[in-house]
This record gives C-alpha cells, sequence and structure tokens, in this order.
DNA sequence: ATTTTGACGGCAC
DNA sequence: CGTGCCGCCAAAA
C-alpha cells in the first residue's frame, strides 16, 4: 500500500462524528492538492467498509455519493443522517454547518478513535 | 510507450 | 444555481 492511501486513512479517521471533509481538503492536508481526485479513488477502493469512515468525505459542494452502483440508496446517507450531519438535499450535506477540515483541533469530547467496525456492525 | 478514464476542483456561461 | 469544459496525476487497458 502506497504512503498516500496511508496519509488518506489517517486524515479521513481523524474526522469527528457528524462533521464532514472534502476531498481536496485531504488532498492538501497530505501535501498534495492535485490528487483529489486520487483521493477519492482510496475511498472507493477503500479496504474494508468501517475501516474508513469515507461516508464522512464529500465534495466541495458537498454533495456525497447517496447511491452506489446499482442505483440503490447508500448506507452512507443514513449514517450521515444518524450521525446529525446537516443535510440540504437527499445527496448534499450542510457544509456551513459540518465543515471540519483536517489540522484544526479536534473537537471537544470526540475521540478520533472510534471503533468504526462496531459502529457498522450496528447496521 | 500511448490512450483512456476517473467517488475532483475551479472557472466560464 | 445548474451545466460544461479544462486541467491534474496516476492507474488500468
Amino acid at each position: 500500500m502506497g504512503a498516500f492511501n496511508d496519509k488518506v486513512y489517517a486524515v479521513v479517521s481523524q474526522i469527528p462524528e457528524g462533521y464532514v471533509c472534502t476531498y481536496g481538503d485531504v488532498a492538501r492536508a497530505i501535501g498534495q492538492p492535485r490528487k483529489a481526485l486520487f483521493v477519492g479513488y482510496a475511498m472507493r477502493s477503500s479496504t474494508a467498509p468501517g475501516a474508513i469512515p469515507c461516508h464522512r468525505v464529500v465534495f466541495k459542494d458537498g454533495r456525497f455519493w447517496a447511491y452506489d452502483e446499482e442505483g440503490n440508496p447508500s448506507p452512507q446517507k443514513i449514517m450521515l443522517e444518524r450521525e446529525g450531519t446537516p443535510l440540504l438535499d437527499d445527496d448534499h450535506v450542510d457544509l456551513k454547518k459540518c465543515h471540519w477540515t483536517p489540522g484544526t483541533t479536534d473537537v471537544e469530547g470526540r475521540p478520533t478513535d472510534i471503533d468504526w467496525a462496531a459502529e457498522m456492525g450496528d447496521f
């Protein structure tokens, strides 16, 4: 696994619950703003579901992948709602309220080492 | 080695 | 505010 994917993993894992981050921000955080697209690949190919909260990574517009290849609603949307992420549309989040950027101080009382596997297991 | 294609982003219209 | 096009970089064909 390349170091790139590893960094992406680290950054995305830091996104607090109820907040989202854009691909561009993640790419920039790892020092390669041009590879925003590549970050998306890392998410899509994201290994074991639950290992990475890829559902918290959205487009710069706030849009997120709400549907999978089969056109079925993706669990991402449900998870975002469940986490209390403010949504503007069925596939848009309110970046104005939940836009979190890496590098900033973590939200108080928001441990980044949550057991996502267990969270997903609830589904 | 060359072409195609993106879970992107920014700017123009 | 929605759409289109181009630029980026790397992997896949």
